[in-house]
DNA sequence: CTGAAAATACTCCCTTTGGCGTATTTAACC
DNA sequence: GGTTAAATACGCCAAAGGGAGTATTTTCAG
């Protein structure tokens, strides 16, 4: 007889629709003594409801297609209540949409049901110890989404003068022809030919495209 | 005698200043058939170097603190030359600046050099069939950098009104008062007041401003 | 039903912007 | 040494924007 933890067991909530899935999870992480399957709910509705009546988990496995309430809803409501229990996600999505809502809804983990039992056993309790468990699709999926958010920037230059570049700047912040010329003590004039040209080389024709452009295109 | 894999051996290469690591990897990985180590390098410099004088590798593994040049730029150099390569991050650091400056960089993965040997040679086969291999804590700093970046969007509403927030979208969309009013068929001066408003509402007055805060405050 | 907020519309006045042209000086690159 | 691009500057004009005031109608919650 060994004794691999002598903490207490972690207590665990499923909420899944799939009676099969729900209760072959039961099952095989009650197999476990690390783990203690409190209950089980088909709803993130009911769920919510229980936990008023329920000393509250330590750890949540949400499913994402639910009947009523979506699981990504459910953890924000759950989350906002209770911010210390930690929540993965376990749902066969794995489009970037749903997996970023489900982050920034407050999940600690996002695993895809194609995870192998064991493994997933692993994750869970690794979940509390060391980190957050994603499945390497999903991972791939984070990894592309934020390689494409902070790039752009180098990719566009639209071939602006340094001086043009200054301007720029001050013309997304707020700055008019005359207040410019004076930062630079130069002609208004000349200020308006620069932002005429950068117009030209951005392709727009107002204040305003010329900011959103600026600003999307990450120029400042 | 079992055949598990009947495709080629995994053509990999490690970048590692410290002799005892970088000679146990090596060993280590090498002893699993699917995996051949073709050549393990000090340096980023002279990884880079030798690339032209060798066939193209599968996967790669860097190291991030390094005498010369830091692995991630060697990540940045080397993806911009061979995107097809996979690089996974193998380090001691485990802070959210040089994950995402890696991920930005195009590494496809980010290992602690705590994961054990048996997680470690899975997690790079792992790379090539499914998807990026990321450490638990890593995974974890990732999540909440996501959590806290797309925040604050419901924070600030300042209170416009509905008709005030379609204008809005037209105004940063570079529309003229003229063009929103045919838009909705009413006044421009009517749009112009809507408009004084929410410049009012958002403590702006130009355009510029205008369409700045909008964008960066998450309104559109 | 009543009152507040929202949406509608107009006027006057001045500033700013956008598009056009022209022209000189400086700097950089063959 | 000559060509090119950048930065400087001015003028003209029509369109758009910004500030302030007033007023009517709709809508919605108390």
């Amino acid at each position: 007889m060994t004794f691999p933890s002598v903490s207490k067991p972690l207590d665990l909530i499923i909420v899944e629709d799939q009676k099969e899935v729900r209760e072959g999870l039961r099952y095989l992480l009650g197999l476990d003594p690390r783990v203690n399957v409190v209950r089980t709910f088909e709803r993130v509705e009911t769920f919510l409801e229980a936990l008023d009546t329920l000393p509250t988990p330590d750890l949540v496995l949400m499913d994402i297609g639910l009947p009523g309430m979506s699981g990504i809803e459910g953890v924000r409501i759950l989350k906002k209540r209770f911010p210390a229990v930690i929540v993965i996600i376990l749902t066969v999505f794995e489009d970037t949409d749903r997996i970023l809502e489900s982050i920034r809804a407050g999940a600690n983990g996002y695993l895809l049901k194609s995870t192998k039992p064991d493994i997933l056993l692993e994750q869970i309790l690794g979940a509390v110890s060391e980190g957050s468990p994603l499945s390497p699709r999903v991972a791939k999926r984070i990894l592309e989404e934020i390689q494409d958010s902070g790039e752009p920037s180098e990719l566009s230059d639209y071939g602006l003068t340094p001086r043009e570049r200054q301007i720029l700047t001050d013309v997304v912040n707020g700055f008019t022809y005359r207040e410019i010329a004076a930062r630079y003590s130069i002609a208004a004039s000349t200020v308006k030919k620069h932002i005429l040209h950068i117009y030209q080389k951005l392709d727009v024709n107002s204040r305003a495209e010329f900011v959103k452009k600026a600003i999307r295109e990450k120029l400042v």
